[in-house]
DNA sequence: ACCGCTATCGCTCATTTGGGGGGGATTGTT
DNA sequence: AACAATCCCCCCCAAATGAGCGATAGCGGT
């Protein structure tokens, strides 16, 4: 509701970062022809974060590969310095290095440049309603890193077990493992050691490691 | 362009699970009325498995709330019988639980029933076409988890001793992380007290949950 | 030239840990 | 009744580890 009354009542700002002359020109012009406002185009970001606190720009389109600062240093100087603004990636890389350096850096949105120009409109709107654009592939990506594999989990651990390990990566000592547990300190010992057997490790430091990789807990 | 032939030649196939019998016959019919297939439709996910071994759809619609086995468990269901199959969660639920388990299971997009139909037409597009569409606050909420937090990180770790932290939390012994960097037992010992110190931790166990956990590698 | 920091290596000592035994109690299955 | 699995407890020993000392060498900044 507010956001709307907000668009009828002033243009939303946008800022673009983009190192291609040409394309970043053809934005500027085609977002401005659709009733945005463009507070400023740039060929490098470096000094994106005084620029976003000046212009204070609704959302920030952001090209990766720059002279000087790359454009994923560049999300994380926005978001450091002006939370607010929505930045969505533009770009032509796909590869999941460069992905989740972004999104970490804070991305609202990751877009391949061969998005047609009505779905970047489309974009713009779904990130400023609080979305975070994708283009189909990226999603896609994303969605997998969260699927568990397959292999990972049946270890077979019995429930006591279990809750040793949950202790144990929280990397707490045998000693205060079992004072936690009232168990007697042999006991956890005892657990841990079966434990490393069915993990297929010896030692409670690739245990942890074990564990927190593939999510037993 | 393949997938644009087959679209041409024969209608997309849906499965509808969904326990409102009149949500349900509502989806069906507004499918129907647009070029879709509808193979069936359900009010339990019992049977999910078999359903999509038999009828092949290539998208599956899937609430979360049903009597007998929930839609999350539909999920894991219909993806370990056939992978092929899309499933678009499509439910009121957007808390981060079964956000995240529907994931894990392997959903392929996750609406909310606030979606209008003809959003939910571009999913089923999307999703064929390789997407992972998502309500916009689900997307934000699968953004921000990638989000680092911003003060975790800076523990002052020389360069040697990020090195030896991240042989650390592969579980690595001391012995080990010796021979794989060239130095002696001593030294790697050092590096860890110091290390400790400054992650204000006292042992390689709380190191490596820490360091797993807050991603300083 | 001095200082601080890092990286390298060394030495003790007490504690923790892993690996190897063993046994008893309970429960559910065959 | 026999059996397997799980859970609980105990012992011993050798190795790994943490904590406390100290030392040398290089490197950059003042």
């Amino acid at each position: 509701m507010v956001l709307l009354l907000h668009l009828f009542t002033m243009p939303v700002k946008i800022a673009i970062f983009e190192d291609n002359d040409r394309l970043r020109e053809s934005l500027a012009y085609l977002l401005t022809m659709n009733n945005y406002e463009v507070t400023g185009d740039y060929n490098q970001c470096n000094e994106a974060a005084n620029i976003v606190r000046v212009y204070q720009p609704d959302v920030v389109l952001m090209d990766i590969d720059m002279p000087g600062e790359s454009g994923i240093k560049g999300v994380a100087l926005i978001k450091e310095a002006r939370p607010d603004t929505a930045v969505i990636m533009y770009t032509v890389f796909e590869d999941d290095e460069k992905l989740f350096q972004c999104l970490c850096a804070g991305a609202n949105g990751y877009l391949l440049k061969k998005t047609p120009p009505a779905k970047l409109f489309d974009a713009i709107q779904e990130v400023l309603e609080g979305g975070a654009p994708m283009s189909p592939s990226i999603a896609r990506k994303v969605l997998n890193t969260f699927k568990n594999k397959p292999e990972s989990n049946n270890y077979m651990l019995s429930p006591r077990e279990t809750e040793v390990l949950q202790w144990l990566i929280k990397g707490y000592s045998i000693k205060i493992i079992a004072s936690e547990m009232n168990l007697a300190f042999d006991t956890v010992r005892s657990h841990l050691k079966n434990i490393y057997q069915k993990l297929h490790v010896h030692c409670g430091k690739e245990a942890i490691a074990k564990a927190l990789n593939e999510r037993i807990v």
